[in-house]
RNA sequence: GGUCCUGUCGUCUAGUGGUUUAGGAUAUCUGGUUCUCAUCCAGAAGAUCGCGGGUUCGAAUCCCGCCAGGAUCACCA
């Protein structure tokens, strides 16, 4: 087998989601797997749709999943030009090709026209070919005018590396443009020569593609080139898990679960098992194991739906499993604005507590914000406590009175404190549910926060005292 | 409508004729980890393998039919 090259050929025309950047990871997988080379080339060949900055989007979605291409437009490389936009003068050369051998010819109709052969076509409920109408006498090409194939229908049973044995009739074969009207190649016509071109080995594309196929096969037959292997992916649905994954639906770039928080590890491991496996039961891989484990024919055949709530248990994992000092870096654009004033070491502290239940990076503040600034008194917190409904405001008052005096004699070790907690228990003869409750309640005012002793110990003497304090008053 | 693809717990999936009373993960629920949330541990519930025939001693696995969902039929990629 050749040296392996995959591709990945997106169009600049808007925002990249996270379904063709499956894609890309797949194709990228499947060349570095072989130890060959992954490409990057920008299909830029329809410039009424192109949208400004969409290369640059599409090149930071792969840089950010650290995804590097052997070649593409920004490094070059031995094909030299990596933009459809560039290579005009070699689609010219080989539509010429088919010109002189008879296989493209120019397409006379103007637009109306077509219109109305469709609109025939449907009125009598037959499809439309364009084939039926090809023009007698067909004009010379200038180069500037639209050129369609002429394709020769057949029937084609062809192979595809993860859908198996596939095949249609001729009826699904017709003439089309190869050529637009202003001098660029559709990508019918382009993806194709440039594959050739640039030794492509594997074609690794979603289903959408999979009905062009036979027109493809009879273009290659044209051309007299083999076609490379042909690596059809599942597609990626949406929430409602029936539909494929679309923009319409709300679907995010790669770069938008960066921005949220979400690591490049991450969601390399889910989208890489968003229509693949290893075939054991292993649901973690990291990069590496990704590369010398993917394999092709393990790729599924049915649509996967991308499921935030894996996602988000999958960035929880990678999330645990980093030293402190690392999620510390990863984070620091992500604390609440209260938190700005404070040492590095307090956040630390903070961050140490909340590690093992941060999800992704932008619910930071929700988890650590009553560190860092005084949450509103919430006493409903109480009044629907279920250890604490039925108390007497005089008794909490009393219980907190006597917390207050025992702590002011604490060193706020992590220890001392569960030792004084401990005690306390036994002086009022509470529960933990019921004086922890409390105690936890009125320092956080949160609903949810880290073990007592722990957080109290990062609050300091001063703090708790005065919130202690401060919670006798307001009650 | 034509053509093609797909169909296993809610979700991601294992399974390619017989250690399958269909396995794992996630999500959900319950219990434990001196309070909450989370982690971790233990456990529960959850799939008549889209449906109906057939082949076979035996089928999620092979064959046929049907159904459902999806993709595609552009001077878009």
């Amino acid at each position: 087998m050749a040296n392996t090259r995959t591709r990945f050929a997106p169009s600049p025309t808007g925002f990249m989601h996270v379904g063709g950047v499956r894609t890309a990871l797949f194709a990228w997988l499947i060349a570095k797997h072989s130890n060959g080379q992954f490409i990057l080339r920008i299909e830029d060949t329809d410039k009424v749709r192109e949208v400004e900055g969409s290369e640059d989007h599409i090149m930071k979605s792969l840089e950010f999943l650290n995804l590097k291409w052997d070649e593409g437009p920004d490094i070059g490389g031995p094909c030299m030009l990596y933009r459809q936009s560039e290579r005009l003068d070699l689609y010219k050369e080989w539509a010429e090709k088919l010109v002189q051998s008879g296989r493209a010819y120019t397409d006379p109709y103007k637009k109306e026209e077509l219109e109305e052969l469709r609109e025939l076509a449907k009125k009598n409920k037959k499809p439309f070919l364009f084939r039926d109408h090809r023009p007698e006498a067909m004009p010379m090409w200038d180069g500037k005018k639209t050129l369609r194939f002429k394709s020769n229908p057949k029937s084609y049973t062809w192979k595809d590396e993860v859908l198996g044995k596939l095949s249609t009739g001729p009826e699904v074969i017709d003439d089309f443009i190869i050529m637009k009207s202003d001098g660029y190649p559709t990508y019918n016509f382009a993806h194709i020569v440039d594959d050739y071109l640039m030794k492509i080995t594997h074609i690794v594309r979603s289903q959408e593609f999979i009905s062009s196929t036979p027109k493809f096969l009879n273009l290659y037959e044209a051309l007299e080139i083999e076609h490379p292997l042909f690596v059809t992916l599942p597609p990626v649905m949406g929430p409602d898990g029936k539909k494929k994954l679309s923009k319409r639906d709300g679907a995010k770039g790669i770069l938008d679960y960066g921005r949220e928080g979400y690591m490049p590890e991450a969601l390399i491991n889910f989208l890489a098992t968003l229509g693949w496996n290893d075939g054991s039961t292993k649901e973690i891989f990291n990069i590496n194991e990704l590369i010398a484990s993917f394999d092709i024919q393990r790729i599924n055949r049915a649509g996967a739906k991308f499921d935030e709530q894996r996602l988000m248990w999958l960035n929880g994992h990678y999330i645990r499993e980093l030293s402190l000092d690392d999620l510390f870096e990863k984070v620091q654009d992500y604390w609440p604005q209260s938190a700005t004033s404070f040492e590095n070491d307090y956040k630390k502290k903070v961050l140490g507590l909340v590690q093992e239940r941060l999800k992704y990076f932008t619910e930071l503040p929700q988890l650590t914000n009553f560190f860092f600034e005084e949450l509103p008194t919430d006493k409903t917190l109480i009044e629907n406590n279920k250890f604490l409904k039925d108390y007497q405001k005089d008794e909490l008052i009393n219980l907190l009175g006597q917390v207050k005096l025992s702590l002011e004699s604490s060193d706020f070790s992590v220890e001392d404190l569960t030792t004084r907690l401990n005690q306390l228990l036994e002086t009022t003869n509470k529960k933990p549910g019921e004086l922890f409750s409390l105690i936890r309640i009125v320092t956080t005012w949160a609903p949810a926060s880290p073990a007592l002793a722990d957080s109290l110990a990062v609050f300091g003497k001063d703090k708790t005292l005065h919130k202690l304090s401060k919670a006798i008053t307001d009650l």
